[in-house]
DNA sequence: AACTATTTATAAGA
DNA sequence: TTCTTATAAATAGTT
């Protein structure tokens, strides 16, 4: 519409395309609060993104519209041919649907490599040009995720390292007091040399501790 | 905005409040179908005019994007509006399709590198090989068809050589035959030599048969 | 996110 | 309502 005129079909690029939602979607946005404003009407708007992300604007509430909505389409329905507009409608939309998952299977039919004999060569460049893409895509996040999980033992790794020390430090502190005791106890008890199973102690301290 | 810039407040004049409702309302559905159709977006669009009249758009389906909204089930719906069985066949029917739509266009996503962070590292693994396997297979069928071509260009090659030879042949015996002409000729009228003209038949001959 | 060359939408008038 | 047209607004491509 600016720089160039525009086709309006699915824009390729995903980048332009976000760019373009958020830009149309302000604009649409404003509209719809102008007509609602200058006219007097009550406009009510939800847009999904391919994303599933919702925004939604509404002059009153959008419950509200949603309500009356209903109501009108309740009274259209049972003015008119009671059910035969409705299932006409109904099957319009389901029409609709089939031919989008249609077109949405033969996509990815070729972008999985099948049915490509419909296909001329520049249509084949075109396709392999966008698995290029995605496949460098896919492969930069999985490596990406790769690095997250190394970055994450490693942090783990050091974390452990110290509580291994801080443990260690803790048995040892442990072994001197028994020693301690135990010469005290030797002492008091006139007892001669016991000699410590500290070291014995301190294994199994270890093992039930760093399991 | 155009002949003069308006103030976006409610228009007091009756009928220009009317016309511009009429006007503004076809650019703003416009716009609607417009951001769905570029951005693969979802858009539904409800206007109430001052006299209650509705005024709806939507890209798939307006009950569709109710539910969506509302999180509400269809079935919920239905028993509040219990009417034709038909229609809740009909419901049901587009329920799955739109459900199949939406898986299929999530899987494309993926498969074009977006939406990636939904994944673990082993579905991005196996997504990565699948992307492998696609690229490889569009790779080939390209080539495939680039060597058909190449193949297809190389047989009219050799035909048109073949061709040019005759061609030139052609013009070796139309030349020799000139000359012979021209000799006979002079030969004749000086009431020499009469020469056959079997060599002239087969060099007419041999042009009727590789025209 | 800002800019700007164009396209598109539209207010006023017929 | 519809068409025309001068002008405002929106926006595609670019930086």
């Amino acid at each position: 519409m600016t720089r160039k005129k525009i086709q309006i079909k699915k824009i390729d690029n995903i980048s332009s395309r976000q760019v373009t939602f958020s830009k149309r979607r302000k604009g649409l946005f404003k509209k719809a609060q102008e007509l609602s404003t200058l006219c007097d009407a009550d406009v009510a708007l939800m847009v999904f993104s391919a994303t599933n992300k919702l925004f939604e604007y509404a002059s009153s509430s959008m419950q509200q519209v949603i309500e009356r909505r209903n109501g009108c389409s309740e009274n259209h329905r049972l003015m008119d041919h009671p059910s035969a507009d409705q299932f006409q409608v109904e099957s319009e939309s389901s029409n609709t649907l089939r031919k989008k998952l249609e077109d949405k299977s033969r996509e990815l039919r070729q972008m999985n490599g099948e049915d490509l004999q419909e296909l001329t060569v520049q249509e084949l460049q075109k396709l392999e040009t966008l698995l290029r893409r995605s496949l460098s895509s896919v492969s930069k996040k999985k490596d990406e995720m790769f690095m997250q999980g190394i970055n994450t033992l490693k942090r783990k790794k050091v974390e452990l390292i110290q509580e291994n020390q801080r443990l260690k430090n803790v048995i040892r502190d442990l072994i001197i007091r028994q020693r301690q005791q135990s010469l005290e106890s030797v002492i008091s008890s006139s007892s001669y040399f016991l000699e410590d199973d500290g070291s014995d102690t301190s294994l199994k301290l270890g093992l039930t501790l760093h399991n």
